[in-house]
RNA sequence: GCGGCGGUAGCUCAGAGGGAGAGCACCACCUUGACACGGUGGGGGUCAUAGGUUCGAUUCCUAUCCGCCGCACCA
């Protein structure tokens, strides 16, 4: 009877998990239920970018939220978590422009806008699906059935809502300014999506000689080539060495362009020659120099990032041919000389392309009246970053933040709904394409051809994805605002702080109560993952191996909150070893079942010391890991849970199990296959927001209430567990059984050899001993056990010393005098410096008057303790000497 | 220049004002009726450095060193 096999079998990771999501789905256990007698709780997810794959960092943040949505379901919310992909405008262009001009071998231009746009559009359906199946395989139980895109009809009725509102309250603005472009993507950049890099450059001395022939005036740059664009040159007006040049006039090299000498004080008179040449077209701090002095503006730059005609026989080079020939050809002349320079150089941030400040017309976002209250809802608590000092960052970007460019030159996202008339020259905006121009009443109108960053969109995702504006009554009324985002720190300004600003600004609600950002996930040696590098790892590949449990629980414990990680194969292992340990741990329990079990506890009367324990630690564990979740401590509540189960439950409780399983007294029998399954029943239900899967498959397996696990209600703090006698009782018993496991480890003697083991307790644990007798028996394996508090011990013995119990092997022939010597020396001495330790602090006066009462009795406590030891163990050392010296005067 | 993070056992990381923990690795023993992805026992850390606060600091404060990151400027 009780070799019967387990129910569970062998654990085959990928059939199973891959089985129990098709049931969940089928089920329809992801789709929030909309209950009106549960409350809410929503987490929308951040959006992959449909480019390609997912990476470790997806991974991760989606284990997050499923944890998060997974445990609030179980505590009997109506949990809704919305996924969904983001069509990520210039990524996508760039992967399918790069596809199409590699298969066919031709542009975007050679195919036409129409053509183009419905190649990008196949492409998003076919890497849409590998996300989801991506998404699915991580074990995500996310609402399928509310999935968005951000380009959806709804979604992009959103869009042009917001675009239309903020036109017309003043908060969007067309003009021509100095923006960032990418001459490689041709379009305008916002200023985050530049990133800048450390180089070493050139700075270059160029000397332009006066009109007047009154020599020169040196000027530094590191942009030779925008000379053409030159304006001015400008000089600090403090600076004695040039006042007297000012208002003086230049000719510019390569022809007979004349220009001023300006003053500002924009100037600063230790950098370079404190002259610098004034190009409004081509850098922003000359742009606003410019506007001050009412100067032109010449660009000299084509959009693919050539010269134009202003450059002369330059003209048609690219910018930084052009930069070599003119420097040779200044060179040759005489007028240039060049140093060394170590500056930040912009790059695209999605090519890699050195990005220009280049004057054009665009459209922008008005920031100001957005940013504040956006920061104020951060400062007042409302949204809370975890963990905290992520707001710090948050409210210093959104302090110094210029207007956002908001138009891209792409054909991939959502069009301007802007039209431009051809009569009277007028701009008309409205959430209807016009069919007039509201001006003049013209109907030559032809909309702007560019579309919006893909962020204007991302920002309104915690709405738009509810059925804003379209459907307030629904969906948003119900999930909005939400309570969690889970995000990377490296998407703070470019996502959470717009999507904060634009909820305000639409819903006068922020979007979410907590944003808890995490950290990267690294490789081995701690670098970003990265495709030159090579050195990717594709999280289903890792599923693969392993199981989508091992991967999570991994990730998930791997660093705290905010924090990199770095990825390591072992962890991964290691986690895969609790998994396995939680299966053969189950596979234990069902073949120790019998069929007619009743789910159910025991009556508390019938509990053994055993059950009383686990179930206090199963109580402790519960409310800790709970309040360990709660406040998104993670990797707290994994070690949590984790050390419940494996020391607490597999390797003491399950032990101690056997005794009643295997023993002769049957009516203990069924109070511990009852405790086992209560017990295993609940850690379960604590590991399953980790590890969704193997506690699914088991939890089927086991007599049980309900259909699923995750629909199983969230263990709750049970009074009725409480036993702290329990819980000190057993941890005598533990520490017993380990000392005479220790003994006779070193003392060579293995388990299965018996031998005589004697306690002597004080006398309040007698009682306990006593009734823990059949567990020592069955772990320390004694020829005889002795419980009593006036025991004898034998002659020829090892003894060990604990607080309460003193523990005592008979091994007659079998003592080793001087290694036994030396043994209880060493003990004798650190018993001795900690009671020396202890009495030295319990004589300062300070310590006793200023200390807190309990601490200053746990100590007392402490030394008690120890005197006691000590006492005990320097009386068998003692003892032992003087059988050393008896056997020495035979 | 401004700001942030990290420096704890060989490795990766938790932790917390009252003499430091885990996983992996290591050593010894064990095929004990769930599990060798296991069991039992063990070794291993002046908690980066120097000051300060405190009865007490590895934990709080200051400075320094090392590693990393963000922002700003860069003619």
């Amino acid at each position: 009877m009780k070799n019967q096999e387990s129910p569970l079998g062998v654990y085959h990771a990928q059939e199973m998990e891959n089985r129990i999501y098709e049931w969940w789905m089928q089920e329809g256990f992801f789709r929030a239920t909309g209950d009106a007698q549960k409350k809410p709780f929503t987490i929308v997810m951040p959006p992959p970018n449909v480019t390609g794959v997912l990476h470790l960092g997806h991974a991760l943040d989606n284990t997050i939220q499923d944890l998060i949505i997974r445990m609030k379901r179980m505590q009997g919310y109506d949990a809704l978590w919305i996924p969904g992909t983001d069509h990520a405008g210039i990524a996508t262009q760039t992967r399918v422009e790069a596809q199409v001009s590699k298969e066919e071998g031709r542009s975007r231009h050679d195919l036409g806008r129409d053509a183009f746009v419905s190649r990008v559009w196949a492409w998003k359906e076919r890497y849409a699906e590998v996300i989801r199946s991506q998404i699915r395989r991580l074990g995500a139980s996310c609402d399928w059935s509310r999935e968005r895109f951000t380009m959806d009809p709804g979604l992009s009725k959103a869009v042009r809502e917001v675009f239309v509102t903020l036109y017309e309250k003043g908060l969007i603005y067309r003009g021509n300014y100095i923006i960032n472009w990418c001459p490689r993507c041709t379009t305008a950049l916002s200023d985050i999506e530049v990133e800048y890099e450390e180089t070493v450059g050139a700075l270059y001395h160029i000397s332009y000689p006066f009109v007047d022939g009154s020599g020169t005036l040196t000027i530094a740059t590191t942009r030779p080539e925008t000379l053409f664009g030159d304006v001015a040159v400008a000089v600090h007006p403090e600076d004695e060495r040039y006042r007297h040049v000012i208002g003086k006039r230049l000719r510019l090299p390569f022809g007979e362009r004349e220009i001023p000498v300006i003053a500002d004080d924009y100037v600063d008179p230790q950098f370079g020659t404190g002259a610098v040449k004034i190009t409004p077209a081509h850098d922003p701090n000359d742009f606003e120099v410019g506007q001050r002095h009412q100067l032109a503006a010449i660009n000299i730059m084509t959009k693919e990032g050539k010269l134009n005609e202003h450059a002369g026989k330059f003209a048609g080079l690219d910018r930084f041919e052009a930069r070599e020939k003119i420097v040779a050809e200044l060179v040759s002349a005489g007028v240039l000389t060049r140093t060394e320079h170590h500056h930040a150089v912009g790059h695209c941030e999605r090519c890699g392309t050195v990005v220009e400040p280049w004057l054009s017309t665009q459209w922008f976002v008005k920031m100001e009246p957005l940013a504040v209250p956006a920061q104020e809802v951060v400062a007042l608590g409302k949204t809370q970053f975890i963990p905290d000092r992520f707001s710090k960052i948050y409210s210093h970007w959104l302090s110094n933040i210029r207007d956002w460019c908001i138009s891209r030159q792409l054909w991939w996202g959502h069009r301007i709904p802007a039209f431009y008339c051809a009569d009277c020259g007028g701009t008309t905006v409205s959430r209807e394409d016009p069919m007039v121009c509201v001006h003049c009443g013209s109907s030559r109108l032809t909309q702007d051809e560019d579309v919006l960053d893909t962020w204007f969109s991302s920002a309104l995702w915690p709405f738009s994805t509810m059925g804003w504006p379209e459907d307030e009554a629904g969906d948003l009324a119900r999930y909005f605002p939400t309570q969690v985002l889970s995000t990377g720190f490296d998407i703070i300004y470019f996502w959470v702080a717009r999507m904060i600003f634009m909820s305000l600004f639409f819903t006068s609600q922020p979007p979410f109560e907590y944003v808890l950002i995490h950290g990267l996930v690294r490789d081995d040696q701690g670098r970003k993952f990265s495709k030159s590098l090579g050195n990717g790892i594709d999280p289903m590949d890792v599923i693969e191996k392993y199981s989508a449990d091992a991967l999570r629980f991994m990730l998930v414990t791997g660093a705290a909150l905010g924090q990199d990680m770095r990825f390591y194969m072992e962890r991964v292992e290691a986690a895969q070893a609790l998994v396995t340990k939680i299966w053969n741990a189950s596979r234990f329990v069902l073949m120790n079942l019998d069929n007619e079990l009743i789910y159910g506890l025991p009556a508390p009367e019938e509990r053994t010391l055993a059950d009383r324990y686990i179930l206090h630690r199963l109580q402790e564990t519960t409310s800790q890991a709970t309040r360990e979740l709660e406040a998104f401590q993670f990797a707290e509540a994994g070690k949590t849970i984790y050390e419940f189960f494996w020391n607490d439950f597999c390797d003491w409780y399950i032990e101690l199990s056997k005794v009643h399983l295997y023993g002769t007294d049957a009516r203990q029998k069924e109070p511990t296959q009852k405790t086992l399954t209560y017990v295993l029943d609940h850690a379960l239900r604590l590991l399953h927001p980790f590890m969704p899967f193997v506690t699914e498959q088991i939890w089927q397996s086991l007599p049980r209430d309900g259909k699923t696990i995750m629909l199983a209600p969230w263990p709750n703090f049970t009074e009725e567990f409480e036993d702290p006698a329990a819980a000190d009782g057993m941890a005598l018993v533990m520490d017993v059984i380990r000392s005479v496991r220790t003994l006779r480890h070193e003392k060579n003697i293995a388990l299965s050899k018996k031998v005589e083991v004697i306690l002597r307790p004080k006398a309040k644990w007698q009682a306990v001993l006593q009734q823990a007798a059949p567990y020592i028996n069955r772990l320390c394996n004694p020829s005889l056990l002795v419980i009593d508090p006036d025991a004898a011990f034998p002659e020829e013995r090892v003894t060990s010393v604990l607080a309460d119990v003193e523990i005592a092997l008979s091994l007659a022939g079998l003592v080793d005098l001087s290694a036994e010597k030396t043994r209880l020396s060493e003990e004798k001495k650190h018993l001795e410096f900690e009671v020396k330790r202890l009495q030295t602090k319990l004589a300062n006066e300070n310590f006793i008057a200023k200390a807190p009462v309990a601490i200053v009795e746990k100590e007392r406590e402490k030394l008690h303790d120890y005197e006691q030891q000590l006492e005990k163990v320097a009386a068998e050392w003692a003892r032992l000497f003087s059988v050393a010296n008896d056997r020495e005067a035979e």
